[in-house]
DNA sequence: AACCCCATGATCAAGATCCTCATGATCGAA
DNA sequence: TTCGATCATGAGGATCTTGATCATGGGGTT
């Protein structure tokens, strides 16, 4: 669940991005009032929508105030197109600037966007109980180091990051710095030596068209 | 100084843009060919400028390939504004678009905007462009003068030079001094010192049938 | 449903490439 | 000359690539 603070006093767009963004698990805390929303816990939310056009303050100091305290990532969702608003607003701690009107969808997207950067490599999403760990150069199956050539530590590391995921064949080998992109083939002598090694071949399941996928 | 690796197939526009980042000490090199940009050592930029319309090669394909790969913050510049290229393009790894026409003005807030962002938040120690330096006769690695032989200068010199591009083995030797032409079976040799002596055997890369890569 | 056919995946073996150690050859300096 | 540093060469082992061959799964036809 992803919460977003939102700062913008037109209550029904306010409701069209809430109800837009709730069905991909985005919870949207909207305020009307600028002095509302900065006191009330900026750092519960994972991410900030702003209007710049707002009653009794203005959207920019708002901004940097937020910026500047909370270092919480923020979209401006502003009316105003000018480039000076757009200047003015980057300089002070936006991270991206989206003139009304908008599509949904493009918010959705350029907020995936910037909390994916933003999260690169943080905790670990919940990761359920899984019987791989991979610390350093090595990786642990069931408690017992597994001696993998570099080819198949990374194809390994891969699948066992996006367990239960299929991988394209393709993604597994570009990643590869070990593999020459060329040959298809290779991939499939590297997966069976993996399978052998952990000794369940199940685990590695083949997606027929796709890729590989671990479980 | 930030380095930024633009991918855009229309000349006078990329030189519009070089000449106005170039005042804020930011230096652009332009590809028009996109494979020549994916090729040219992505790990020695900041950030990435990309065009979606290009020759030969859907640009959307380049921004896929090198976040995977690079991880390198992306910016779309794209004559395109369809939402769905937008959408594409931020799912493939993009952290912004920005659609043609557009003041340079806002093209280097978002610049900023973004390197700021990753500078902080991102967990990805802000590892310097290069750690390695070379002074005269001698090699700094991350600060500390390598003790090398000539043979050993030779080759790492090279692949500093090129640093995320892979060498021949062909050019790598003829482009010595000390080492006879003759025996391809010396330079492995001289590699397996330099890895030694690195301490960290995986920066210095073999390239199956081509040669070396430092990375 | 039963059947065939073809694309895809799995496995094996051979060849090529690469890594490292050990040893011999070469060159310059003390 | 003698010694030390460096480069060349070869061997052995590990790893990646490639082709051959067999197994599997899905689609289309009857």
């Amino acid at each position: 669940m992803i919460k977003i603070l939102m700062i913008e006093d037109d209550p029904e767009f306010a409701e069209l991005l809430t109800e837009y963004l709730a069905q991909f698990d985005m919870q949207v805390t909207n305020f009307e009032d600028p002095f509302l929303g900065l006191s009330a816990g900026v750092y519960n939310y994972d991410l900030m929508i702003l209007d710049l056009t707002l009653p009794g303050m203005d959207g920019l100091e708002v901004c940097e105030e937020a910026a500047r305290k909370y270092d919480i990532p923020i979209i401006i969702s502003s009316a105003r197109s000018d480039i000076n608003d757009k200047l003015a607003s980057f300089e002070l701690g936006a991270d991206d600037y989206l003139p009304k009107p908008y599509d949904p969808k493009e918010l959705h997207a350029r907020i995936l966007s910037l909390l994916r950067r933003r999260s690169r490599g943080d905790s670990a999403p919940q990761t359920p109980r899984s019987d791989f760990e991979i610390q350093g150069e090595t990786i642990y199956f069931k408690g017992e180091a597994l001696h993998l050539t570099p080819a198949e530590f990374e194809i390994l590391s891969q699948l066992v990051h996006s367990q239960g995921i299929a991988i394209s064949r393709e993604q597994l080998i570009n990643a590869s710095t070990v593999m020459s992109d060329s040959s298809q083939k290779s991939l499939d002598v590297i997966i069976s030596k993996i399978r052998a090694k952990l000794g369940d071949p199940k685990r590695i399941q083949a997606v027929r068209g796709i890729g590989y996928k671990l479980v």
